[in-house]
DNA sequence: TTGTATGCGTTATCAG
DNA sequence: CTGATAACGCATACAA
């Protein structure tokens, strides 16, 4: 099957490509009667515009580019599900791009995105993008750009995050309240604001509650194979502290199911011995024994409200409306469940 | 910044513009000088060609669009893994669509990525999808096509998928041959092919081991919650047969994880009262307690295969190769721990 | 080696 | 109401 055009439409019907055009897209100065054998014709012939065509002429593609750290990770497809249908309700195509947590490539993958034309940009950073020249350069070009989770503070540009330090501080209040009081915490790797962010939270709620920090609690996870640090730095704090530790604020849920895997080979109780709350509530942390306390992170809703603003902005921008950078801020809940 | 066009790089270098496309393409037909000289003005200027323009000339995007059922699943997560990986090599965009299971949404979803002039379409089946005119239209206009995982056999053009029947077959095997003889299956949807070879590899098992098969073990999970629906199914067999099962083959990891709770939480022991398999060993099925036996189902290979298949057949298009559609049966793999 | 002319399919302007 | 014409940015056959 070979594509209509409105030519081929035209010629077939004796009459002229803009008329074609224009009853096609129900322009007021154009008959009735042109109107509907036009509409007909299109139907029968199934006639379908040539989007390059269009792209080239309106200069908009309805598509946008979305570039995550990584696809096969609970929280991020959560977030992929949310932009798509937002995408979907507003008639807009996504491009997904992933970063690999490497920072070349998301450069890379900004310029395609660029030289691709799309209508608006949604980035989650890599752990490793320092410089952020690649971020300035969208704005440059003048493409919406929203950044959702893993954000740069610097950046001038619309962001949706969860507010991670309040998250961090609730968990970490909790397990004071319910007792603990040696508190370590299983962290992220040093640079991204997220894991700044849950630290911050965990340093702010033990010095609201008088207890002293203590940096040898604190353990860094960073292998990027987060059952495996969780499990590995299970093990080192037993050794490094043995009993002297009560509880765990561990980063991601991930890590604290590796902690959970390391505590129960060891007949290690939890929440008797050692409480433990993790982050992000994925689906599984309700039926690991036990079950795991957790921060829910509502990653369809960060999709969804990233994408409506992107949308948002795309159309301001069309109709000349300037719009100032937005924080979004989400709110982010504590589940508690048998963990402590 | 606005766009850079070929026209303002030869304005400004007093040549044509057919000069400037050519010396950019590294055409053998332009002098030294002239090459260089664009060269250079380009990267100052830095030139990004028009898309827009150059798909509609050449009448291809480098743009593939892939459609799945659900995004929040780790087997799909693996397989966009690949697929974008695969696509990143060989320079081509992916636009990802999903269908949530929803047959009237996969089939918007197709005429989306037909009117946006993708130059192929990877298709994972929703489990609703009966009729496939959707399909045989992506084929009329000429559009390589390629369904994995979830195919329909009547449709003429490539497919990847695992052995499903073999791979279930092999497991209850392992079952029986662990001595487990009151064999109950969990099983899928009735529609999908996966679902329905999967069911025939655990009959033909049983067949072959002259265990008689009895449709009373048989159960069905279709309420799209896995979880509850494993939860759920596994009180109603034990309702249904007290102890006269021995041993569960489970459709997919999160319906076992599902059998596994509710074992627990009513001390019923696995592997000793009750052995238990399942399909798709993605990574929780190691450190869940106990740790499930599976099958692997190599997603990100799935994805990977897929997608590399699908560039070869768009490639051999373009230069007017003919290829037959071809069949890729990815292995699946028994992975064996403590619940069997 | 260089440039001219044409067309890809659509939309928009403007004169009839 | 209708249609000729230009323009979007690029690639290529062909002429110079």
């Amino acid at each position: 099957m070979k594509n209509v055009t409105l030519k081929q439409i035209a010629e077939e019907l004796n009459i002229s490509i803009t008329a074609v055009s224009k009853a096609l897209k129900d322009y007021p100065d154009v008959s009735k009667v042109t109107k509907q054998r036009v509409l007909d014709l299109a139907k029968k012939l199934k006639y379908v515009p040539n989007s390059f065509a269009v792209s080239l002429r309106v200069k908009q593609s309805r598509t946008i580019g979305v570039i995550i750290p990584a696809t096969v990770h609970h929280f991020f497809s959560s977030v992929i599900q949310g932009i798509l249908n937002e995408a979907e309700k507003k008639d807009y195509l996504v491009i997904l791009l992933h970063s690999n947590e490497n920072f070349e490539l998301e450069k890379k993958q900004v310029d395609l995105l660029i030289s691709k034309g799309v209508d608006g940009i949604l980035i989650s950073l890599s752990n490793n993008t320092k410089n952020l020249d690649h971020l300035k350069k969208i704005i440059d070009y003048k493409i919406p750009l929203i950044l959702f989770d893993k954000i740069a503070k610097s950046i001038n540009c619309s962001k949706v995050i969860i507010d991670d330090k309040q998250a961090a501080y609730d968990a970490v209040r909790h397990l004071i309240h319910k007792g603990y009081k040696r508190i370590a915490h299983f962290r992220g790797d040093l640079n991204p604001q997220n894991s700044i962010d849950r630290f911050l939270g965990y340093k702010q709620a033990l010095l609201d509650c008088n207890i002293s920090y203590d940096s040898s609690l604190v353990y860094l996870c960073n292998n990027n194979s987060d059952f495996e640090d969780g499990y590995n730095n299970a093990k080192k704090l037993l050794d490094d502290h043995g009993k002297n530790v009560d509880a765990i604020f561990a980063i991601t849920d991930v890590i604290a199911v590796g902690i959970i895997k390391y505590f129960t080979d060891h007949n290690i109780r939890i929440p008797e011995d050692v409480g433990l709350i993790g982050f992000s509530n994925w689906f599984m942390s309700s039926i690991t024994s036990p079950s795991l306390s957790s921060v829910e992170q509502h990653g369809y809703e960060m999709g969804e409200k990233s994408a409506g603003l992107l949308f948002y902005e795309i159309e301001c921008k069309l109709q000349n409306i300037f719009t100032a950078p937005q924080v979004f801020v989400l709110p982010a809940k504590l589940v508690i469940r048998e963990s402590c």
